[in-house]
Parts: C-alpha cells; sequence; structure tokens
RNA sequence: GGCCCGUUCGUCUAGGGGUUAGGACAGCAGAUUUUCAUUCUGUAAACAGGGGUUCGAUUCCCCUACGGGCUACCA
C-alpha cells in the first residue's frame, strides 16, 4: 500500500465556505491517522474567476481552523510548485501525450460555434447536445480535418482546444470508498476539453496530472465531482497510471428548505457560512465569518466533523487527537446533512465551559478594554468563574456589566415593583450597617449574616434578596447576589447601597 | 429532459432480518435556584410509498415518489 498523500484543492474564486473547510478536515484527520501528508494546492486555472484574497483567505482559515498542511502553497515541499498557474508549462506535454497515443484530438471550433450549435439544438428540442463520441464527426477537429490542415492551422496559431476522446459502448466503473461501486456508460460521457485556446489546462487535466505527479494516494472531494470522476478515471487509463482511491462527501445542506447552503443563506438566516469575515473587494459586502462572531475555532471544527461522520458511540466533543483516532472513511455518511445553527452554538457552549478560567479571562481582557473596562486578571477570572454558565460565547460575559462598574440605571419594571419609596430605602440602610460589620465578606460569610438579618427582621427572602440585588446590579437577573458582593467587595457593596438608596429614594 | 447519488424523530445521527428503533440539538412539562442562566427529571417526536425475498422486513432486491448533484474552453 502506498503513503497516504491526500490534498485539499480549492479554487481562489472567493472565501472557502464551510462545506469546504468540512472536506479539508476530513482530508486532514485521514492523513493524520496514516501518518501521511496533507497538501493544500491551488487550482487557479480559470483566470476569469480569480479573486484577489481568497487565496490568503482559504491559508488563513485553515491556520485558524487549526488544520494545517503540511505541504503545498504556502508551505512548500519536495512537489512545488503548488499553484497551477504557477505549473502551467507542465500540462501541454501531457495534453499531446494524449493525442499522440489517440486518446485526444485538437478541436477548432470556437466558443461561438458551440454556443450556436446549443441553441440551435434547443430549437429542435434536443436540449442536450454535446460534443461526443458521435457529433464530433461533424465538427472542426483532426479527426476530421486532414493531417496537413490541421498542422498549417496549429502552425498559423490559430486558436484550438484538445479534448479528450471518449470511446464508445464501454463501462467506467470504480469504486468509491463511501458509495461502493459507481458505473457510469461512456456513451453518456462528452469529449470533455483537456487543454483550453488560452494555454491553461482544465480542472480535469490539470488535476489528474497534479495528483499524478503529487503522488496522491486518495482523493477526499466532494459530490459535486462525482459525475466527473469517470473522465478522470479513464484518464489515468488513457496515461496508464494507477488511480488514487476515490471518496465522494455529501454535500451540506441549508437548514431550511431545500439545496446546497450557499453564500447567501448566511445573511438570510443569521449565522455565518465562512470561517473568517469575508469583504468582496469588488462590491464591498461585508459576510460575516465564525471567527468574528466569536465561535472557538475547536468548537467550529467539532460541529463540522459531526456533519456527515458519526463515531459509532455517543461521542461528541472530541479533543483532536480523538478525532484522528476516531476518524475512518467508511463512517461518513452518504446523504447531505443539513446545517443546524443551534447546534453549532451548543458546541460553542460546551467548549467554553470547558476553557479554564485564565484563558477564559484572557479572551475576555480585550473585550472589556473595549468597553473602557480595566480589572485585574485575577479579578477578571473571578468574572468568568461567575458568568461562564449563562455565556455561549466569550463576550456574553460582558452582560455582568455591574461586575465592572456601578449600575449607571436602575431596570424600571424592577422598581415599579419591588421598590417602595421610604420603606425599601430604609431596610436597605439597615442591612447596609450589618454588613459592614461582616468579616469574612465572602459568598458564605454575607449569606451567614444576610440569614440573621432575615431573622432579625422576621422578614422572607422575597423581602429584601431582590432589592439588593437591585442595589448591586441596577437588575433583577444575573448571578448570586452574595457572589456579586463578595466579588466586587465590601467598600463597593457599601457604595451601591448609599448610590442605589440615594437615588430611588 | 438525460446521467449519477441519496431517503431513520423538526435537525444531526446510531442501529440493522426478530429491538420498548438508542443518543444529541431544538421543543414542551416539572424540580432545584432569591432572579436569569445552569443543572436534574420527565415528555412528545422517525424507519417516504408500493411490490417482492423470507417464518419474519426499518434492515436485502425491484419499482415509484421525493430530494440533491452534474450536464461550459468554471472549478
Amino acid at each position: 500500500m502506498r503513503k497516504v498523500r491526500v490534498r485539499f484543492a480549492p479554487s481562489p474564486t472567493g472565501p472557502l465556505h464551510m462545506g469546504g473547510v468540512r472536506t479539508a478536515l476530513y482530508n486532514y484527520l485521514f492523513a493524520k491517522k496514516h501518518g501521511g501528508d496533507f497538501l493544500l494546492r491551488i487550482e487557479d486555472t480559470d483566470q476569469t474567476r480569480y479573486v484577489p484574497g481568497a487565496e490568503e483567505y482559504i491559508i488563513e482559515a485553515l491556520k485558524w481552523c487549526g488544520i494545517e498542511p503540511n505541504e503545498g502553497v504556502g508551505y512548500g515541499g519536495d512537489c512545488a510548485p503548488y499553484r497551477q498557474s504557477e505549473r502551467k508549462p507542465m500540462y501541454k506535454p501531457y495534453a499531446e501525450q494524449l493525442v499522440e497515443k489517440g486518446w485526444a484530438y485538437y478541436a477548432f471550433d470556437t466558443s461561438e460555434d458551440l454556443d450556436n450549435i446549443r441553441k440551435q439544438a434547443e430549437l429542435a428540442k434536443m436540449p442536450n447536445w454535446q460534443y461526443n463520441s458521435i457529433s464530433r464527426m461533424t465538427m472542426k477537429n483532426s479527426l476530421t480535418m486532414p493531417v496537413d490542415e490541421v498542422q498549417a492551422k496549429i502552425a498559423a496559431g490559430d486558436p484550438y482546444v484538445i479534448r479528450f476522446k471518449m470511446p464508445r459502448n464501454e463501462e467506467v466503473r470504480f469504486q468509491d470508498l463511501i458509495r461502493g461501486w459507481v458505473v457510469f456508460s461512456t456513451n453518456e460521457l462528452d469529449d470533455k476539453v483537456l487543454y483550453k485556446s488560452d494555454g491553461m489546462p482544465t480542472y480535469h487535466l490539470a488535476n489528474v496530472v497534479d495528483d499524478m505527479t503529487m503522488n496522491i494516494s486518495h482523493v477526499i472531494r466532494g459530490e459535486e465531482w462525482l459525475p466527473s470522476a469517470p473522465l478522470h478515471v479513464m484518464l489515468y487509463k488513457a496515461f496508464e497510471w494507477e488511480a488514487p482511491a476515490f471518496a465522494h462527501l455529501p454535500l451540506i445542506l441549508k437548514p431550511d428548505g431545500n439545496g446546497k447552503l450557499s453564500k447567501r443563506d448566511g445573511d438570510r438566516l443569521g449565522f455565518p457560512v465562512f470561517p473568517l469575515e469575508w469583504k468582496d473587494p469588488e462590491t464591498g459586502a461585508i459576510s460575516s465569518g465564525y471567527r468574528e462572531k466569536g465561535y472557538f475555532p475547536k468548537a467550529f471544527i467539532n460541529m463540522l466533523l459531526l456533519l456527515g461522520w458519526a463515531p459509532g458511540n455517543n461521542q461528541e466533543i472530541f479533543t483532536e487527537q480523538e478525532m484522528i483516532d476516531a476518524f475512518t472513511i467508511e463512517r461518513i455518511g452518504k446523504s447531505g446533512s443539513k446545517f443546524d445553527p443551534d447546534k453549532t452554538r451548543w458546541f460553542n457552549q460546551q467548549y467554553l465551559r470547558n476553557t479554564p478560567l485564565p484563558e477564559l479571562a484572557q479572551a475576555l481582557i480585550p473585550l472589556m478594554q473595549e468597553k473602557g473596562w480595566v480589572k485585574e486578571p485575577s479579578y477578571v477570572e473571578g468574572v468568568c468563574k461567575l458568568m461562564m454558565e449563562r455565556a455561549v460565547f466569550v463576550a456574553d460575559m460582558l452582560e455582568g456589566h455591574y461586575l465592572f462598574q456601578a449600575p449607571v440605571e436602575y431596570d424600571k419594571d424592577a422598581v415599579a415593583k419591588k421598590w417602595k419609596p421610604g420603606e425599601s430605602g430604609a431596610l436597605m440602610m439597615e442591612w447596609k450597617s450589618v454588613l459592614e460589620t461582616v468579616e469574612d465578606f465572602s459568598h458564605d460569610g454575607i449569606d451567614a449574616a444576610f440569614k440573621g438579618f432575615l431573622q432579625t427582621k422576621s422578614l422572607g427572602m422575597g423581602a429584601v434578596m431582590p432589592l439588593f440585588r437591585l442595589m448591586l446590579t441596577g437588575t433583577l437577573t444575573g448571578p448570586s447576589s452574595m457572589d456579586v458582593a463578595a466579588l466586587i467587595g465590601k467598600e463597593e457593596v457599601m457604595k451601591r447601597i448609599d448610590q442605589g438608596v440615594k437615588t430611588l429614594g
């Protein structure tokens, strides 16, 4: 068995969307599991679709996700270059080799010619005209023209393409690692262009030549490639090369309705479809990203792992090593998966809770600074401890604004419902004088004092607690008042009671 | 239209000739909590349909329906 070498081969036509990230992830895990290589190849053979910044985006996105190639564009390696535009000179000899062997031919029909034929065919109710084993004999190519005329045209610099000569009445079959045997008849396949008139190979030629010269052992790619897989299999046969194993991944579908997840669904339904935020260089339109929305890359990846793959037991949270150990291509599902934004949030929540306090604090501090809040790291850890149970994102912990500053306003509804002017203020001042004497200003210490206060006053919790909370936070929600008081400290508590009573009367 | 791929709770899925068809998210209902959140408990919810094969099909085969992908000198 040959060494496992897999590749992720996107085209730089825009930002990488989460389906692409999942494909990269599965390739990465497969490589790691088998001690193989994971390479990044950029398929930029269509100059008209090139989008500036897309390549950098792809590299940065993979880096953020923690699924880095060990070879490829941005990483170097023995098979460099890994950008197809830079490999341009090497494809033509391969195409010509196929012509010599009789597996391909020159064609001089222009795009306009073909457009016209297709239009006419459509008018004649033949909606699917193809350049294939039958129609090619009526076209302008090296199969129908005299040899000297063909050579003259080429010598004169006339534009031409090289097409694959798909044989007739043959069966192409290959075993897909996910779907099992897949069979096509060559009669359904057309004579695909391998080499374009602009001197660039098409995807099909470049892909096969590169996979061969880069020693790729397994091609793991999206299902949209399944229909062209037989052509690729035929190309390997024509070159007399050993074909890699194929695995065609099911698609990621939009959460509502049908169809594959597209760029627009994100904006429409309010969740990102891209790992990183992307600004369209043409329109300036911004598409949101998981990173900017505050997702942990590990949570994002964990969600993607389970979208189309299952371990067979009930495990849902995976460390990277666990993913690598558990992953097998055989356990990838066959059908498309609808993306679920809610579950994605759940994964983030799980990861947030499993993040150690110091790390959480480090993540929160920059967000606090944006609000102008500055606290000691140890204090911020205390904030995180109180807030993490009610947060999905790190930024959610900012909702505990009262842990950073005294309340600037008091919730109107809460005041109307709980605060009795005069009476409530007097009660709070009394409670304050008790608090002043508390030596152990911890949750338990304050709690003990509070219980004692209730007893001497013969009051229930509901009569005092909401008022105290209102003094401390300005709201009626949040972590335990005792915890809040302990964290902000005695002096601050005293000040807030004074301020609250003064404000509310 | 043609070709190819697919179809288990609303969603992601486990399972696989004989099961109370399991889990998770979301939902609903309770309990705990001074509140919100958490947590816990419970609850509802699925084998697309029709034919076979079989003692027995959700599981194997065929057909239909539905969904998806592809059908460019795009990838």
